[in-house]
DNA sequence: ATAAATATTTAGTTTAGACTAAATATTAGT
DNA sequence: ACTAATATTTAGTCTAAACTAAATATTTAT
């Protein structure tokens, strides 16, 4: 597998978990920053190697091998944006270039190893979950707080409100732009809810819940 | 610059140390397992970037902006692999060909980072120097402990002696491949040594130095 | 239902990096 | 010094991945 087959392959993945028909020639050439007769040669080889199912105009899914060798590239792509971020102290929105590039390193042992090495993480810097090894892959969504279940929980992407008043409130809390965030209990009464964050539990009203936002894997 | 150029640069430097000629094509193509043509090809490309010296039939050398690119090339290759072994557990002989890829990774902020992460290693696993971020290097030799001044030090990359006997007493003083060894002094009399190890300081009889090989730079 | 707009594919070029085979230079042996 | 052996370069081909321009399919709008 070359890296533009592998870039491709990615592109036509996260393009078909939006859309649920086949992706078109033009969505792949804009995704990709590149020409629609570029894309339509790719395809073509790709759908040769078993990768992609491709009729000529009617668009492109991945078949199933296509699917696992995209989720073994994000995969790659996640966990040395959480390397970037935990161990060598880059910020969030540094990491996705270097990333891609690291993504194609080819040895399975390598990222098997730095997966162990960074204590096996579910979620990446961003919020989205990192595939596990044999393709297990649930996308993930951002949604407020109290749109979540019981037992749920996902990285903190963002706030509704950015006042500093509320911004305040969480620097005191602890809570920060991607700390896992789990529910624990939910009162009935008000809506306030039981959080775990940190390895630390604590309480908050439902307003300050609807108005943080997290990732968090579909029911 | 591509991954093939920068091979090129790093073969080519590799090349010129040892033999203090200008290298020739047959050699750039044997080092780099292709076919001389081939060499011609990139060599006038090298050439025309400034990146090194080039006449017909008369070999090449690197320019002093082809040396700086090589041993850049050189220092990320070498970091990669103390990582590999040092965070990773990879052994000694497993690393090479994963850091033949990683070398390539283009950000100089990447491999910076890493470099402290690591606490400024000055040698790789193998016992080969570092150049440093702003192209300091001296090429290291392989020699007996006997053969090093005071002072002077280096990784353990081998035994003279392979008897169980002597793999025991090494094992017996915690003294394994790839740990960095020091000459703190020096007897006269019978020629034994105090060294350090893993920050341990112990003396060993020059029948023991004589039997061991480390790396270290040239005089 | 047909013309216009849009999407996609085909055909032919380009660049990087490799290759083979043939041509030319250099070096070595007598 | 001249021929034989070896080294190097040139010329032309190949593949991957891009591109442009032209051709063809599909979709949309009247």
């Amino acid at each position: 597998m070359t890296h533009s087959e592998e870039n491709y392959l990615k592109a036509i993945f996260h393009l078909g978990r939006t859309r649920s028909e086949a992706v078109s020639t033009n969505a792949i050439a804009d995704e990709m920053d590149t020409k629609p007769s570029s894309v339509t040669d790719m395809v073509k080889k790709l759908s040769e190697k078993g990768l992609l199912h491709y009729k000529k105009y009617q668009g492109v899914s991945l078949s199933r091998m296509g699917v696992r060798t995209a989720l073994s590239v994000i995969r790659k792509h996640r966990i040395w944006e959480v390397f970037l971020v935990e161990k060598l102290n880059f910020s969030w929105d540094e990491v996705h270039e270097i990333a891609e590039q690291l993504e194609h390193i080819k040895s399975e042992e390598l990222i098997n190893r730095l997966d162990e090495h960074l204590g096996f993480p579910k979620y990446d810097p961003h919020g989205d979950p990192i595939p596990t090894r044999d393709g297990e892959y649930k996308a993930s969504h951002k949604r407020l707080l109290t749109e979540v279940a019981l037992n749920k929980g996902g990285i903190c992407v963002g706030v509704k409100d950015s006042s500093a008043a509320f911004l305040k409130f969480l620097d005191k809390s602890k809570i920060a732009l991607g700390d896992e965030i789990i529910i624990i209990d939910r009162e009935e009464f008000d809506g306030s809810l039981e959080i775990k964050v940190k390895n630390r539990k604590l309480w908050i009203s439902s307003e300050i819940a609807a108005n943080l936002f997290i990732k968090t894997v579909d029911a």
